[in-house]
DNA sequence: CCGAATGCTGGACAGTAGGTCCATTTCGTC
DNA sequence: GACGAAATGGACCTACTGTCCAGCATTCGG
């Protein structure tokens, strides 16, 4: 159910205005559609995804319960629109420190640091710890505590956690491609390929 | 909700017996949770965690419905408790790893590998891409996609999509222990930060 | 400015799941 | 073998999802 990168969405929310060829919107579909998406924005700060009922979100946002299915299939098919326009201020923010001289390389990084910032409530909802299924929370948790008694004796202890969330995150990250990919690579091979990333970085 | 690491489970199950002090546990109730944990686990490899019902386990585990609730308040109960088991396990898998001559650094990662390799099944149920929220999946992607084009040029192309995957999970992981933390350091800060590790290791 | 088209409403309805309760039966334990 | 704890299954309630429809209101196009 992930979204490719390649779909393109025809309807404009919000500011955005209508385009010359596309199939005109209805005011009223574009007043009803930004009510439902602002009204699960903020109920999902409130209460987190799972929690959020579709009723909250009609009730919210003074639309009928019925009128909510003629938009939108569902939950899930709502916070994918929704983060499309993430997505979409993401790529935005990027384009735009692209044009500038900075050719570090990972240079999206700080515009993506930045948007997030400038967004802080929507992240904390989405990525948030809230977020994070319960099982991968305990696992990521046995796991920091293992870093983190290993990195006691090293170097200074300013910015240890990140540190730690950085060595955690990208195991993390590693471990369900491998396993996704069917555990083909020896165990031993994933953990020097991994050591040497971490010990090295990537250079 | 998620487990501390002082957490105590009184009870064991399957093979390991019963301690000496213990409140000694019926053989029923035994057979039971075990028939639970059991069937919940083989359905979630089936169906994906979201997707079982209770009814399924209890039917799976040839269970009353009502049997269940005398044994866990839920589903997520059930899941926690059967993460108690893998937790266990890894983590002596490590203890062993600790008194072999095995010195470098993050020697736990090796058990933990080989830990995840044995069970396959259960890793890919609870670490999967199935287990992450659709949302992380689409943040995951985009970035997965910027740094896969950032990477072209450097180095060999064979463990690639590894290298991805380990910047883009410590990306998310700093990223979210940032934002839960208030985000108080800049974001220039934090790709400063972010980038020393990814460019030189922790070294 | 008017009429047709389209969208919105609210309520009814069916289906599914979660969770509680209890009288009855079954099965370990002593 | 008797006692007590555990298992059973079915009744019952709540909450949410998703569909459908008849009637009302807005908008769009002319």
């Amino acid at each position: 159910m992930t979204e490719r990168p390649g779909d393109v969405h025809q309807q404009m929310h919000g500011a955005h205005g209508q385009e010359a060829h596309m199939p005109v919107i209805d005011r009223r579909v574009a007043r009803t559609r930004t009510k439902l998406e602002r009204a699960f924005f903020h109920l999902m700060q409130e209460k987190g995804y799972d929690a959020v009922t579709i009723n909250d979100i009609c009730d919210r946002a003074g639309v009928g319960r019925s009128t909510f299915y003629t938009h939108f299939t569902g939950k899930d098919d709502l916070k994918r629109r929704s983060l499309e326009h993430l997505r979409a201020e993401l790529l935005e923010s990027h384009a735009r420190l692209k044009s500038v001289e900075d050719q570090r390389p990972f240079r999206f990084m700080l515009a993506m640091f930045e948007h997030a910032r400038r967004h802080l409530p929507a992240y904390r909802a989405l990525m948030g710890s809230e977020g994070l299924s319960v099982s991968l929370g305990t696992i990521r948790d046995i796991l920091a505590d293992l870093v983190r008694a290993e990195l006691k004796g090293r170097g200074t202890s300013d910015g240890r956690e990140t540190t730690v969330a950085f060595i955690v995150g990208a195991f993390m990250a590693v471990m369900t491609q491998w396993l996704d990919d069917g555990a083909k690579t020896t165990p031993a091979e994933m953990d020097a390929h991994f050591r040497r990333l971490i010990e090295h970085g990537v250079g």
